[in-house]
This record gives C-alpha cells, sequence and structure tokens, in this order.
DNA sequence: GTCTATAGCCCGATAGAC
DNA sequence: GTCTATCGGGCTATAGAC
C-alpha cells in the first residue's frame, strides 16, 4: 500500500520526477483547481493511471512539491547564513530566502495550505508522512542557532529549533494570505518579527518573566512536543504501531 | 446573485434550516466526504436543485454550521460567564464552552478547517463572508475584558479582543488535531493558555518589556487590523484588489 | 420567489488488462 | 509500470409547477 519512500529503479525515478515537475508547471500556470489530472498525465506524456501509480492522489504532488521545496530552501539558506551570526539576521535571512522560493507558487499556494491545514492529510506539517520535511526544516533551524552569537537562557534552549520554525510557520501562514505586489508585507513583517524572536530570547533572562518562561516551556513541553514516542495530536506515526487506541476516525480519510 | 444573508419568508427560513440541520446530522453520521449531496437532499425531501439554491456549494453549508454554532456559542458563554470576574477564568469558561458545543462535530472538524484554512474561500475566518461570525465572536471577547476585574494596560487595550480571538483560534486549532478522549488536552491546554494569557496582560505593566509591548503593538496594528473604518456589517467587500503588477491570479478562486 | 425532477458535464479516483 | 475504461459524486442546466 505504502511505497516506501524511495523506489530504486532509476526510470521509475524520472517517470516519477517528470510527472511532479510537469505538474508544478501546470499548477502555477493555471492554479490547482485548474489542472486536472488528466491534463498532468497528458502534458508528461504518460496516462492517468501511472500517474496515479505514483502518486496517492492529486495531493500527493503537493507533498512532492513540498519536499522538493523544503530541500531546495535547506541549500540555499545555509549558504546565505555563511558569515553572518546576528540572530535576528539569521532568521530573516531563512524566512527572507524561502519567501524567495515559495514566490512563483504563491497563487497556488492557498491550496495547498488548505490541504495542509487537514489533520488527516499526509500533507499536515503535523503528519507522520511530513516527518521528512519537518525534521529538515527544523534542523534547519539548529543550524540557525548554533551559528548565531547570542547566548541563550538553557531552559528554553531545546525547545527554540522547535519554536523558531513554528514562526517560520506561522510566516508562512501569513504569507499565504498576503496579496501585496511582491509579497513586501510579509517581507517586513519576516523582518520585523525576527528582531522580535531575538529579542524575546534576550528578555528571558530577567526575572520578572522567569515564572512566565517556566509556563511556557512546561507548556509547549506537554503539548506540543510530539516526538517522545507515541501521540502527537495529529497521528500515530511509527509504522510498527498498530492502531493504538483510537479506532474511531470515522470514514472521512482516505 | 447573491442573495443577502437573511431572505425574510418564513416558509425559505425552515427550509434553509431543515437543509442545513439533515446535513449536519449526516455529516456527524457517515463524515463530510462519506455524506453525498444527493444523500442530504433526499434525507431532507427536497430535491439537489432545491439544496443548492440555499447553499452556493456543499462547502457552503460548514460555514451555515459555522455561523449558528457562533450564535450558539455566544449565547451559551455569556450565560456561563455570569458572577465570574477572574479574567483567567472567564478566558476559560468561553474557551471551555466552545469546546463543549463543538464537540459532537470533532471529527467532521477537519475537514470543516481545512476548508476554512484556505485564504480564497468564503469560510476563512478572515474572509469578508465569514465576518459577521467573526465580529460576533470578537465582540464576545470584548465582554469577557470588559466584564473581568482585570485592569490591563491601555495601549494594547484596544487589540485585545482581537488577540483573545486569535487565542481562541489557536485553541481550535490545536483541538482540531487534538485525539484525545473527550478533548481533555485540549481542555488542559486551554485552562493553562487562559491563565498564562491573563498573565501576559499583567506582566505588560513591567518596564523591562515595555519596548517589546510597543513593538507588538505596532506590529499587530500594521499587519493585521485588515479593516482600516469601512465595515459596516452590510458593506461590500473590498476583496481581491485590483492586482496592477501580476495579472496571473488563476482561475483557482470560486 | 420557492421548488421538483432529471439528464448530463467534469474530474478525481479505481479496476483490471497487458 | 503502464494502459484504457469506467465509476462516483459535486455541480449545472433545463423545464416546468405553484
Amino acid at each position: 500500500m505504502r511505497e516506501s519512500a524511495r523506489t530504486r529503479t532509476p526510470k521509475s525515478e524520472h517517470t516519477r520526477a517528470l510527472i511532479l515537475e510537469t505538474a508544478l508547471g501546470l499548477f502555477r500556470e493555471h492554479g490547482y483547481d485548474g489542472t486536472t489530472m488528466r491534463a498532468i498525465a497528458q502534458a508528461a506524456g504518460v496516462s492517468v493511471g501511472n500517474a496515479y501509480y505514483y502518486f496517492e492522489s492529486k495531493e500527493h504532488l503537493i507533498q512532492g512539491f513540498y519536499g522538493r521545496m523544503t530541500e531546495e530552501h535547506r541549500a540555499v539558506a545555509i549558504e546565505a547564513l555563511r558569515g553572518v551570526d546576528d540572530l535576528a539576521e539569521r532568521i530573516r535571512i531563512v524566512l527572507g530566502t524561502w519567501l524567495d522560493i515559495a514566490e512563483p507558487y504563491h497563487a497556488f499556494a492557498g491550496k495547498f495550505f488548505r490541504v495542509a491545514a487537514d489533520p488527516g492529510s499526509p500533507l499536515s506539517p503535523f503528519s507522520a508522512e511530513s516527518k521528512q520535511s519537518r525534521e529538515t526544516a527544523i534542523e534547519m533551524h539548529r543550524l540557525v542557532l548554533a551559528g548565531s552569537n547570542l547566548r541563550y537562557d538553557t531552559e528554553i534552549e531545546r525547545l527554540m529549533p522547535e519554536l523558531l520554525w513554528m514562526h517560520h510557520l506561522a510566516i508562512v501562514f501569513y504569507w499565504v494570505h498576503d496579496q501585496s505586489p511582491r509579497a513586501e508585507k510579509s517581507r517586513r513583517l519576516a523582518g520585523r518579527t525576527s528582531v522580535a524572536v531575538a529579542r524575546i530570547v534576550r528578555i528571558c533572562k530577567y526575572k520578572v518573566v522567569r515564572p512566565l518562561v517556566r509556563e511556557a516551556d512546561s507548556l509547549l513541553r506537554e503539548f506540543l512536543i510530539t516526538e517522545p514516542d507515541q501521540g502527537s495530536p495529529t497521528a500515530p506515526e511509527r509504522d510498527q504501531e498498530p492502531e493504538p487506541t483510537s479506532p474511531e476516525r470515522p470514514p472521512d480519510q482516505r
């Protein structure tokens, strides 16, 4: 049922990539809804059935897109971060490069986002299927911190990468709704919040906010951190886990 | 083409309500995808065409649901708030009553949320069509504040209702992903964040965080408040801007 | 303005042959 | 792995009744 992410033959790799590229091109040109699977198949020179052989559904094409973009962003961002050690600026760079790369898909991003928001969807940023992309993204934020000259509070140290990732998600959320010309508003917002985030990190040292920081830390650990073993709010992830406690998810999912 | 929200004849009101109730019942029973428009029409004893006469699309049924629930929640919450003046508790009550009311639709909430997340959708909490529900909700949070015994900082006073509303949205977001038995995790989270929010409000008085507060205020005003002034409840929306630079917004929206 | 009935388009998805 | 044929369901169209 679930074909493992990489099937080895180079032929199939090629076909898969071909279908994905074709689809993304058409999405950019005619939008997501405006592009039919038939059109994708035809443009790629394959049959509809074959397209479905590689991508379980039209939405899974989006996941392919997401994965590809995460990889590309990682490479570009790491390059752009070289030599910069101010935390705020580093954060801004990561966001800025993301906005650059995502720009061509802005119009289509709404549909992407919609699908990603469905907790049952494999495209949810919290889903098991997105794990790879998610971890790539979080890992990159770890680098953002590691390369900065800022001493941050150790209490939230472990959570910082996740927090920065969520900051990223928040900007993405804003961007999806942003209709300003070159997404200028999103860029300015990213610049401002980057500074604010860095400032918050700095402020955590002060005593007045200590209890708040501690509470935040506790909250995040209890409700957000999904990794330890089982329960993300989202889904059971490990394949070996045989349908844990809630067999009740009704027939909505596919 | 757009029939304004209330057509007065009681007959049509009744039919509309009938269709909506029937649909929600079926959604609860078979899920959103598992319920066809044909089935809804049949169960309600109307024709498919008639269902579409009242609801532009299947998704618009969700909007009807959202509006109805907002109304119901308002009534229940206001009642439950009576005599309580601790801010944290008041916030918790609003969230708790919402979770109570929403509970039966939890399984179907994923689909609801998914649609709502599409910025182009009339169902987006930020859309013109959702304005009524949105303002009802924000207005209620104004009451939450007004009835509390807490003196909050005047600088962010005007923004507080919106902020509380966003806090609410955040909890809803968590809830949608929450698979714990009676949404217990969401409830506990709501309780904890309510206290945290009240604490943040209180902390705003301290000098260390002054610059941060000012920055937050400025950020929110610039990037969040979308309605300059033009909004009367009946106002035309001013939604999609002319798009001088990129005439390419493709045919995705409806 | 409200409603029925039905035939049909379109497109995502699937079955099953090769 | 790849195809063609077909299905299911959202949505539309039409034509007419009250």
